[in-house]
DNA sequence: AATGAATGAGATTTCATTCAT
DNA sequence: GATGAATGAAATCTCATTCAT
C-alpha cells in the first residue's frame, strides 16, 4: 500500500467515523453533509468522491460497517457452549452480559436505524435486522439440555426460550431509546433468581 | 362564548387534527408547515396565530392532547376490578386486550414521538411517557390476590408483573416500529398458559 | 384589483421579464436561477413561489407568453386581405415585412427556444413551433389569385410557395443565429424583383 | 517519432474522439470531463496535461478538426467541373446531394457549434463558419455558362445563386435541428423541376 | 381574523481544475 | 507520463417564519 493510497483510505475512514458519529447524535435528517466534511475539515465535493450515492450511500455504509460487525458477534456468541455448564442463574447472567456488551458497542447504529424511517425499510430487508434475537433454537436447545441434567422441570421450552428473547430484545429497543435506567438493569439479578425458581424440578416429583 | 372564539377554537383543532395525520404518517421533520396549511385551506400566517411557537407547538399540542387521553385511559383502565374475578389465563389476555386496544388507538402518536429525536427529549421529560406501564402496584396487588385465593403459587410478584409489564412496554415499541407480525401476536396464548403452568401452586404443598 | 394583489402581479411579471431578458442573453442552462433573483433584487424563494415548477416552469412560462403573442400574431396576417391589392415586388415585400417584424419581436425567444435542447422538445411537440410559415395555402391561394388577374403565369404554385416560405424561415434562423448581415437583408428587393421577372407571364402568351 | 510521443498522439486522439462523441451527443455543457475520461479509461488529470486550456480547448480543438475537414469537403466539392455537363435538373439534385453528403457527415458538429452561444463566437469568428456556403461565385459561374449553353434564360444569376444557397444553408440548419422531416427531402425533385421550368429560355424569343 | 408575499439561511449535489505523489 | 485525491465555488431547491395589507 503507497502513502496516498493509505491517505486515500484514511480519508474515507475519517468521512465514516464523521457521519457515523453524527448521524447517531443528531439522527440521520438532521446531520448536514457540510456537517460531517467540517467536522474533520474536508472540502465539500470529496464525500462524492468516496460516496458517489451521496448521503443516503454514506449512511448504509455506516450502517453495513457496523451491523455486519454486530450480526457476526451475535452469531458467535451463540456457538458458544460456555453456557452449558453454568447453573441457571449464572447462564442467564451471562447471556445477558454477552448480548448487551455486543448491544452497548453497536447502541448508536442500533438506535439512529430504529429512528430514521427514510431508510429503515432498505436496511431491515436487506439485513434481516432482528434475526439477531430471532431463531431461538439455541436457547431451547440450552434449556433442554438443562432439564435433561435435572436443573429445571418440563415445560415449553420454546415459550420460555420465546419470551427470554423478546426481554433481551426488549433491552435493545430499551437501551437505545433510553427508557431502561440503571435501577431496571439492577434488577435484573432479581429476575433471573425468579425465573429459576419457577423452573426448579418441583418438590413432589423428586 | 362568542361566535369568534367558536371560530378560532374550531381553527385550533382543525389545525391540530391535520397535523396530527401528518406528523404521523410522515414523521415531524418530513411534515412541512405549508402541507398543514394546504390539507385545511388555511393561509400560511394564521397558523402563528394560534400557535406562535410555529411547528414546535403544534407539534407539543398535538402529543398533549393524544398523550393525555393516553395517559388517562391506561390508569382508568388499571382501577378497574374486572381482572380480580378472571382465572389467570383469561386475566393475562384481558389484560393484553385492554393494553393493546389503547395502544392501538394512540400508535401514531407513540412512532412519532419515539421517532423524533428532536422533540423527544422535551416530551419525555415534561409528561414521563414510560410511566403509562411503570408503576407496577396494581399488578403486584393483583398477584397477590390470586395468590391468597389459592390460585398461583408464593414468589417474588415484584418481580413477576415487572416481567409482564415489560412484555407489554415491548408490545408498543414492537408495533411502533413493526417489528412484531401477526405470528408473534397469535402466540401469547401459549405464552399465557406458559406462566399459568409456571404459576400453579406445587402439588405436593397442596 | 387591491394593492397586494398588484404587488403581486408585478413581482411575477418583474422575475418573467428578467427571466426572459437572461435567457435570451445567456441561454437557459447558463442563466442561473440566482441572477434572476438577483438582477431584480427578489429573494432567493420568491421564485418558487410563483413558479414552484422552478427554473424549467419560468421558462416554459416565459416562452407560452411570447410564443403564443407570435403565434397569434403570425395567423391574424395571414388572414389579412392587404396582400391581394398590391403588384408583386410590393407584395413579396409588405408580407417580408409583416413577418419580420414579428419575428424581430420575438427574436430572443425564439433563438433560446432553438439552443435549448433539454427544452425544445417540450415546447415544439406541445406548440407545433414551426406550424407558424407551415401551412402555406394562403400562399397558394394568393398567387393563384395573381395568375387569375394575368399577373403571374401559370406554374406548380405549391412549390412556388413552399420555397418563398422556405425562405422566410430561413430569416427567422438566420436571424437568431446571427448568420444574416445587414448585406443580405438590403439584397431582398432585388430577389422580389427576380422572382416577379421568373413569375411574369410569357411575352409569347399575351 | 518516439514511442513516447506516439503514446501522447494516441491519447490525446483517443480524447478528442470520444469527447467529439460526448458533445455532439449531449451537447457542451451537458457533457463532464470526467465522463470523457471515464469513457476511455483515464486519469482525471491528465487531459490537462494534453490540453492545459481544459474542456474549453478540448471542445475547439474537436470542432477544428471537424470543421476544417467539412470546409476543405466544400471548396473542394465546388471546383469540380462535374456539375457542368448535366442538365438543370440533374445538376441542382447533384449539387443537393453533395451538399447533403457533407453536411450529414458533420451534423453532430454543427448541431453542436450551433447550439452552444458560449462557444459559439469564438469558433464562428475564427474560422468564418458560414463561409462554407457562403461565397456564390462558383454557382454564378455554373449559371452563366448554363446560359450561354441556352439551357437556361438570361436573368439575374447572382440572385438567382444567392436563393439556392439559402435554400442549402436552410438544409443544414433544418437538419441540425430536427425540423426537416422526411416529405420536404422528397420534395426537392419537384423544386427543381419548378426552377428549371422558371428558368426555361421564353419560347417567344428563340 | 385572515392572507399570502417575502425572506434568506441552509440543504444536497456537481464539476472543472489543481497538485502531490 | 500518469494518477486520482482534494478543492471550493456555484447550482437548484426547500422551508419555517415574518409582516404589510
Amino acid at each position: 500500500m503507497t502513502k496516498r493510497e493509505f491517505q486515500a483510505a484514511e480519508s474515507k475512514e475519517k468521512l465514516l467515523r464523521s457521519a457515523a458519529g453524527l448521524f447517531s447524535q443528531k439522527g440521520y435528517r438532521a446531520t448536514s453533509v457540510r456537517e460531517i466534511n467540517r467536522s474533520i475539515d474536508m472540502a465539500d465535493g470529496l464525500l462524492y468522491h468516496y460516496f458517489p450515492g451521496g448521503k443516503k450511500e454514506i449512511f448504509l455504509k455506516v450502517y453495513e460497517q457496523s451491523m455486519s460487525k454486530t450480526l457476526k458477534s451475535f452469531k458467535e456468541k451463540r456457538n458458544q457452549e460456555d453456557y452449558i455448564e453454568l447453573p441457571i442463574v449464572q447462564m442467564l447472567e451471562t447471556i445477558y452480559q454477552d448480548f448487551m456488551g455486543i448491544v452497548n458497542e453497536n447502541i448508536d447504529a442500533i438506535r439512529t436505524i430504529l429512528r430514521e424511517e427514510e431508510i429503515q425499510d432498505e436496511i431491515m430487508k436487506e439485513n434481516d435486522f432482528w434475526s439477531i434475537c430471532g431463531s431461538e433454537e439455541w436457547l431451547v436447545e440450552l434449556l433442554k439440555i438443562k432439564f435433561r441434567s435435572g436443573e429445571i422441570r418440563e415445560m415449553d421450552f420454546e415459550c420460555a426460550a420465546s419470551l427470554i428473547l423478546q426481554l433481551l430484545r426488549n433491552l435493545i429497543v430499551g437501551t437505545a431509546f433510553g427508557f431502561i435506567n440503571e435501577d431496571m438493569m439492577d434488577m435484573r439479578y432479581r429476575y433471573f433468581e425468579y425465573l429459576a425458581f419457577l423452573w426448579r424440578p418441583e418438590a413432589g416429583n423428586k
